[in-house]
Formats: structure tokens, C-alpha cells, sequence
DNA sequence: ATGCTCCCTGTAGCAACTACAGGGTCAAGG
DNA sequence: CCTTGACCCTGTAGTTGCTACAGGGAGCAT
């Protein structure tokens, strides 16, 4: 391959993505495809290379894939006003704002139920206990 | 349908439940299959509500569907020692402590990002370039 | 007899990958 | 020149935990 191009496999080393992957970023239309060797090859372009960092960036920032579809399409507007940019990842903080505070309560009744948990047989296990429903009956 | 049985609606009314969802925990074999009644209903016996409201406890506590099953197999062992029970409760508050420690690097990576954030155009636009990578030749 | 609500099965869809199977390509070593 | 091994190709199916139909039957009231 000329080295001013990129095999799959080398991308995915450099931004840290299965292959299989950027196969299907591509598939899904998130990546552009690449130019073709003579064997069929994927050959990425630095082009290539950049969006997909992008897109892995988001990625890790928890962003959807859908919101980071919205985010490219408005980094290749230059000129238009990012308000529609702050828009998403405000509103991407407030979902995780959301996200930690029930994890922080889910965590608080996980650690009432563990800390009561005397460590006998099954029959008096508080978890167990707390777990299972005041009723049975019909 | 004879009172002492309940219908499949009535099942997941009272245990805030999708019916679809009951149909599907029959079908992955975490809740077994009722008698059915002449006309092919599935017909619920309190013992089927107890263990539905475990299970959706157990969800709602953010356990996995295994590890709920792993819950539903100790809890019917009531001689043994709820060391197990133990040790799942824990593994799993463990993880969520590890998500909530990862949601909260990810809330300040956010909020610097936004903060930064000079509600000009696209092309100058920090938050853009927060998720851009820093170099981009091949 | 009609309408309505409930129930049945089976299949397909969601997110975001991941994991094959079964084959082709390419460069290096013997 | 041939083989070996690492890489690449396509296509399909699996993952988790549901949810949403489509197309039909059951049961009860009017």
C-alpha cells in the first residue's frame, strides 16, 4: 500500500477501534468509504483518519452515535453559529447529570442491603429479603 | 378465569411489567411457563407473581438478567450460606461505583468543553475542537 | 351478531458493536 | 516458484434487554 494511505487495520490501531468496527461506521454511513487498492484493500486517507478520531472522541464522551453524526455534520458547516454544538453537549451533560444520580441512588440501596447482610443461610439473608416482594398472595 | 389465577395483563399490571416482557422472561427461561387455561391464556399463580416481582426488583437494582437468574437459583436454596448472594450484591455495587467515577470524569471533560464554549461560529468553536484530534496527517 | 378488550404466536427492530465463516491478497523466506 | 502467515474482503449472526408489530383467537357485554 503507498504510504500516504492508510489499510484498515492500520486505522484502527491508530484511533484505537476494532476493525470490524470502522467496517461498520462505514456501513452505517458515519465514515465515508475509502478509495480501493488494486486488491480490493480499504485505503483511508488522513481525512479518514481525523474523522474517525472525531468520532471515537465523541464516542468516549458518551455521545450516540446519532448525536455524534449531528456533531460532524455541523463541524464541516465552519460558518454557522455553534449554538446548535453547545445545544447537543448540554444536553448530553444533563443526561449524564441524570445517569449519576440514579446510579448514586441504586448504590445507596445496594449499600443498605449489603451492610444488613449477616452472613448466614439463604433463609435470613437480608439481600435475598430485600429483594423479594412484602406479598405473595393473590 | 378462576380468581385464584391471574391473566397475563393482570401479571404485569401489578408488577409494573410490559406484557411482551413476561412473554419474554418465560422465553429466556427466567420465569417458568404457567398452566394454561381452556383457552390457551397462561394462568399465574402467586408463586409466579413473588418471582416476577424479584426479578423486577432485582432490574430495577441494575442487576443483569444473570445474575438475577444466579439470585433466583440461591434464593430457592435456603439452607445455604447467602455467601454468594453476598459476593453478587457487592461485585455489582462495585460496578456501579466504577460507571458513577466514570460518569463524573466524563460530566467535568463536558463541562470544561462547555464552558469554553464562545458562542461564536463553527470554525472557532471549542467544543468542535475539543473533539478533533490534535494532529491529523497520516 | 357485533364490538371490544384481552390473549396467542412469531418475527423483526433498537444501540452499538462483536464474532465468526469462508474466502482473497501480499510480502518475505526457503 | 511456492508456501506461510498476516492481513484483508463480504456477509451473516450473535450480544443485552427488551419493545413493537402482524395476523389471528377467546371471552364477555350488548
Amino acid at each position: 500500500m503507498a504510504q500516504r494511505f492508510l489499510a484498515i487495520g492500520e486505522l484502527a490501531r491508530r484511533t484505537n477501534t476494532k476493525v470490524e468496527t470502522v467496517r461498520y461506521y462505514e456501513r452505517i454511513g458515519l465514515l465515508s468509504a475509502p478509495a480501493r487498492t488494486g486488491g480490493n484493500y480499504r485505503a483511508y486517507s488522513s481525512q479518514h483518519l481525523a474523522r474517525l478520531s472525531f468520532i471515537r472522541r465523541s464516542r468516549d464522551l458518551g455521545f450516540s452515535l446519532d448525536q455524534v453524526r449531528t456533531l460532524l455534520d455541523l463541524s464541516d458547516q465552519q460558518a454557522r453559529s455553534c449554538e446548535a454544538v453547545d445545544a447537543i453537549a448540554r444536553e448530553h451533560r444533563d443526561e449524564v447529570d441524570r445517569k449519576i444520580a440514579d446510579l448514586q441512588a441504586l448504590r445507596r440501596e445496594l449499600d443498605n442491603m449489603i451492610d444488613q447482610c449477616r452472613h448466614g443461610t439463604v433463609a435470613d439473608c437480608r439481600i435475598i429479603e430485600a429483594l423479594s416482594p412484602a406479598t405473595t398472595r393473590v
